[in-house]
RNA sequence: GGGCGCAUAGCUCAAUGGAAGAGCAGCGGCCUUUUAAGCCGUUGGUUGCAGGUUCGAGUCCUGCUGCGCCCA
């Protein structure tokens, strides 16, 4: 597909000297390496001999890593190897080596080399715990250069398209961005510990679907050749996690992967983690609850700490989560009362005797979601619970008893972004059959977004499901509050970007032609309710 | 989808429409406690792609591609 592009001129230098290794007969990529200490175990103990005192014996280490600096100084060099703990500095001396073996090491090895060394600490004049180096091998020749880091006064490596595509280079040389996945990790890690502790059960289901479903969003489709059936990429676990109830088991999660076809932005990438979780017996109230508890001690687990600085501000999840209406949050944001407004019409004229523009929408509730996303969301830093929605953009969730045009349903907002959204879930398989039907009413047959009807899941609920809540959560966005990241693709590893260069419709539209839907893509107004 | 901005050496950036440059990296030297090492010398360019205007285009115009920011 892709032609490689040509060497640079430096990398054709690095191709020579891996030549000359080859034929001096030293292999520049050899299978195994050999070391006692990482960097960091060897300063520790470094340090631990010092404080036993002067007879301590010293102590002896062979490290490997990545070079990351050298300063030659004529008779002796000093250099820097990082592995994923840290850096260390090497002394290289032609006392310890020789003239012929330092002279080897300053032409054949470069900076972005992984190298060994062995030899014993001390502390240099500046006092700095280093290797006196007696011995090193090459490990693995670097071809291409390294970006300089980032915070390198001269030479920053900031182009955030480079850094995204070529996230290796950026891991190699950011270790703040390393931190940035270890801290994602320890968040799943801490919820799977919660959850686990709560009686959860960890599932998977398919993420290959006959139906989309479970929330309002544009699916990927793909085609299974042997059964001639076309695909979907999951959109949410909601239906297949809520047949589960169904099938007895009480409380289930799922952490996994959902795909939207949809736009990008700092918020959106095409596929991104999702938490799922329901719980028999629960309702959305039960559930507010939970969730404080829940993300609190996430933060306890991860960060150590309630309080956390997200751009410019500091969230605090200590202090009770506030608790708002969406018809009192719109109330206080634009001074209209949506009670007083029933009807899209009527909302849409309110909106503009304000002023508004309100972009075209196919129904109350979507207007409703589009003035909390406008006026509310960007306002909402502290953790915050909005709850009460209209029925119409809620389809699988239950209605309040005394006000059937509003269902028990809330989301979940910190730091200006939605982050989880819940609801009392609708047991009802009638009701269930009626509001898809509704949505297909509501919405135009050709509209992509509209849900189709899941006979399957209709089935599951006659058999009876037991009333519970469920709870979805952008695990890449939490990762982006607790990390300070204002955007999605500073948190997803090999964020989706745009093909680049010639022929990114060689991957042929013919091949996939199968796949294609015939519903094409067309608007896009989302007549449903998204978990997350 | 719309608006604005950006694209120049491996990396980060300069260059009034008039000779394409700097720092770092690289290469050749000097240098036995440096760490942004230092000093001397030196290599490196299809200025994102395709057109246009002009005596002359990195610079102005049009289109395309990618990225960023703002809006939908």
């Amino acid at each position: 597909m892709s032609t490689r592009r040509e060497y640079s001129a430096l990398e054709r230098e690095r191709l020579q000297k891996i030549e000359r290794l080859r034929e001096m007969g030293i292999e520049p990529y050899p299978n195994r390496a050999a070391r006692t200490h990482t960097t960091r175990q060897a300063v520790e103990a470094f340090v631990q001999a010092e404080q036993a005192g002067p007879e301590a014996p010293p102590v002896q280490a062979t490290v490997a890593g990545r070079l990351r600096s050298m300063r030659q100084m004529g008779k002796i060099t000093f250099a820097h190897i990082e592995d994923e703990h840290g850096r260390l500095q090497l002394f290289l001396r032609v006392n310890d080596l020789g003239k012929e073996r330092l002279k080897f090491f300053n032409k054949f090895f470069d900076i972005g080399d992984f190298v060994q060394a062995q030899g014993e600490m001390f502390r240099t004049r500046t006092g700095e715990p280093t290797l006196r180096v007696v011995d090193f091998k090459m490990l693995a020749k670097a071809i291409t250069p390294l970006p300089a880091d980032k915070k390198a006064r001269h030479s920053p490596f900031s182009d955030p398209e480079l850094r995204y595509r070529q996230r290796y280079a950026d891991l190699a040389v950011h270790p703040e961005v390393r931190q940035i996945f270890r801290t994602r990790a320890a968040i799943v890690r801490a919820l799977r510990a919660f959850l686990d502790r709560h009686g959860f059960l960890e599932v998977e289901t398919p993420i290959l679907q006959p139906i989309y479903g479970g929330a309002a969003a544009r699916p990927f489709v793909t085609y299974h050749n042997q059964l001639k059936q076309r695909l979907y990429l999951r959109i949410s676990f909601e239906l297949y996690l809520k047949r589960l109830l169904v099938g007895m088991f009480e409380r289930v999660y799922e952490i996994g992967r959902d795909f939207r076809n949809e736009g990008i932005s700092f918020k959106h990438n095409p596929e991104f983690t999702q938490l799922e979780f329901y719980m028999a017996y629960a309702d959305y109230f039960t559930l507010m609850d939970f969730v404080e508890a829940m993300l609190r001690e996430v933060a306890d687990q991860v960060l150590g700490t309630r309080q956390f600085p997200y751009q410019g501000h500091t969230i605090d999840l200590a202090q009770p989560w506030r608790r708002v209406t969406m018809r009192d949050a719109l109330l206080d944001a634009t001074g209209i009362d949506i009670r007083q407004h029933r009807t899209l019409e009527s909302l849409t004229a309110a909106l503009q005797a304000q002023g508004h523009e309100p972009p075209p929408k196919p129904s109350w509730g979507k207007l409703l979601d589009w003035m909390l996303s406008t006026f509310v969301e960007p306002h909402l830093i502290q953790p915050t619970f909005v709850y009460d929605y209209p029925r119409d953009i809620s389809p699988l969730a239950k209605s309040k008893p005394d006000d059937p045009q509003t269902v028990e349903r809330f989301e979940l907002f910190m730091g200006g972004m939605e982050l989880g959204n819940a609801f009392t879930e609708l047991n009802d398989p009638l009701d269930q059959e009626a509001r898809f039907l509704e949505q297909g009413r509501t919405y135009a047959e050709d509209d992509e977004e509209r849900h189709p009807l899941d006979e399957d899941y209709l089935q599951a609920l006659r058999y009876g499901m037991p009333p519970n809540a469920g709870f979805g959560m952008g695990i890449d966005r939490l990762t982006m509050l607790f990390t300070n990241q204002r955007s999605i693709r500073e948190v997803i590893l090999f964020p989706h970007l745009r093909a680049k260069g010639e022929a990114p419709a060689a991957a042929s539209p013919k091949a996939a032609a199968p796949s294609t839907s015939p519903s094409s893509p067309s608007g896009s107004p989302a007549p449903f309710s998204e978990k997350g």
